[in-house]
DNA sequence: ATAATAACAGTAATCATTACTGATAAGGAT
DNA sequence: ATCCTTATCAGTAATGATTACTGTTATTAT
């Protein structure tokens, strides 16, 4: 594999702040680097990062795929009023009802969706 | 709401097995009993089905949103072998690093991803 | 420096999902 | 039971995120 500034300037962006964002958002972002940086080559990218290990991605119940640079592993909350997702770390043990049964974890997903502290106390 | 013949098909669909199904999938089942259902419809009344807590959604690392007739709260496991979705009743307790930050957690979904039981001695 | 080709920009295609429209049927009112 | 009202429908078109294609460019091994 190559590397190329498309490339370091897709992931730089997703590092450099603690975001979520869809194809789209890196797209915007990385053109006022790269203008005529195409939307195909975002794509690519991001798989390619995924791939690589070097970003994850984030699954919710809207209709976008979003992409974090930060890989650790966390846990994600999605809030229904501001839409925001946040970042936690919590433990996670895999269940012993599945590994005890054979079965291999490789990767896990969890997702929590609610309101945030904020959106909380502002429904009152 | 009006009860209607295409919506409790769909329903009784998804409650007659343990099964996560694309909503072209249930549109092929559903199609057997009422031959000119429409998708649009398969669509509008997974949604009202979703919203009125009968089916629950389970998105994936692929591109579809598969609906679940299993709504007691579990978890799912996805294998990256056979593409197949297992159910498991694990006992889920809200992170208190989250729940003690003052939000409100309503929902959760969780999915491992991995090799099952079967792919993972066929592996070998 | 040159050659081989991975990766690119630009564009077209794919396809799951959503929106639209005139027809139909659920269910309350008469 | 029949008649309205209108939610829901079937059928079809549109949307939009993602993927595929093509001729060009730039990385990198030689």
């Amino acid at each position: 594999m190559r590397n190329t500034h498309q490339r370091d300037e897709i992931l730089a962006y997703l590092q450099s702040q603690r975001a979520h964002r869809s194809a789209s958002e890196v797209y915007d972002a990385v053109r006022k680097v790269i203008p005529n940086i195409s939307l195909g080559t975002v794509y690519r990218n991001l798989g390619q990062l995924v791939e690589l290990g070097k970003i994850i991605t984030v699954e919710t119940q809207d209709k976008f795929v979003y992409y974090d640079g930060y890989v650790k592993p966390h846990t994600h909350f999605v809030c229904r009023g501001c839409k925001n997702i946040f970042d936690f770390e919590t433990e996670s043990v895999y269940p012993k009802e599945i590994t005890g049964n054979g079965f291999q974890i490789e990767n896990e997903r969890t997702v929590y969706y609610g309101l945030c502290n904020a959106c909380s106390s502002s429904e009152k």
